[in-house]
DNA sequence: TATTGTTATACTCTATAACTATA
DNA sequence: TATAGTTATAGAGTATAACAATA
């Protein structure tokens, strides 16, 4: 056999196989989005009307600014969100989402919802209500940036 | 507040960050091995003496067999592990741990367990058992290959 | 003087292709 | 002819530095 003795001890094995399993799926979703994964945050963000500036958002998705100049020109090239000028600063823009990119983030949104459920089909629906549950305490409690993707980012170096 | 209203239902949100708090703590614990987290997966598997040559080995961590050929280079360097002509193939070469080598993945499956216990402490002793055996059960039903490096790899484009 | 955003450049990591040696 | 491993090279992706506009 092929997985280790240990499988319910070793945490960290079983965290990465079923986040990798989630990211297949939840990178197919988004596989024709301009910026692929973050270019959905910023989408997921933009609606939100949180953090309104590229400094802002740059930081909520813990990239780099310059990163997201070119997320930006991508994502408003296909006209999902658009850059305002910030009337109350002049050097900054207000990240907007379009009508088309409201659109395209309910379509991937119900498409991810999709890919959740059938990650969690092995399980009972008991026990898929009790992981998520236990899966947001430990996130809400967790620090750090409040983005999924850099996870791959750093899963990557394994 | 900055977390969504929907907390328990955005099973890809509290994964993708759980998975990140875990890879911060155990990439410091790897940070001084040749290769991070790649060289400890290497180390592992060198120590079960499993796949013996390098593709399989690469085949098995999920990285192009160049990436190896570097991996393993820094590795020998630092003498912890060893390729041995294969007498049955010339061509192949087994990778074996060395003795130092052997410690060195002893000091750091002790590091990651403490690690591990780390990212658990907001949940309750019975809770923590019940999210190790719910993991667990999804990771060995999901495909691919079998090392968490990779996840990392793509959670990094979110 | 500090900050937002952009651009150009350098760096890191990975994959592709070509090569040697074995099979 | 195909395979294991190496090397050189090219390609993505990211960060650093310099810049313009504004605070």
């Amino acid at each position: 056999m092929s997985t280790p003795q240990h499988v319910e001890a070793d945490l960290g094995w079983a965290l990465g196989r079923v986040t990798r399993a989630h990211l297949r799926t939840a990178e197919l979703v988004v596989a024709g989005l301009p910026g692929g994964p973050r270019g959905y945050q910023v989408l997921v963000e933009a609606a939100r009307g949180g953090p309104g500036n590229q400094l802002a958002l740059a930081q909520k998705l813990g990239v780099d600014r310059t990163v997201m100049t070119y997320l930006l020109d991508e994502l408003e090239r296909a006209e999902l969100v658009r850059r305002q000028p910030d009337p109350a600063d002049r050097r900054a823009r207000q990240i907007v989402i379009t009508e088309v990119g409201r659109e395209r983030l309910c379509e991937l949104e119900r498409k991810l919802r999709g890919a959740e459920e059938e990650l969690l089909r092995p399980l009972e629906p008991a026990e898929r209500v009790t992981l998520r549950a236990l899966l947001a305490r430990l996130a809400t409690d967790a620090g750090g940036p409040s983005d999924a993707c850099q996870v791959a980012e750093e899963l990557k170096r394994c």
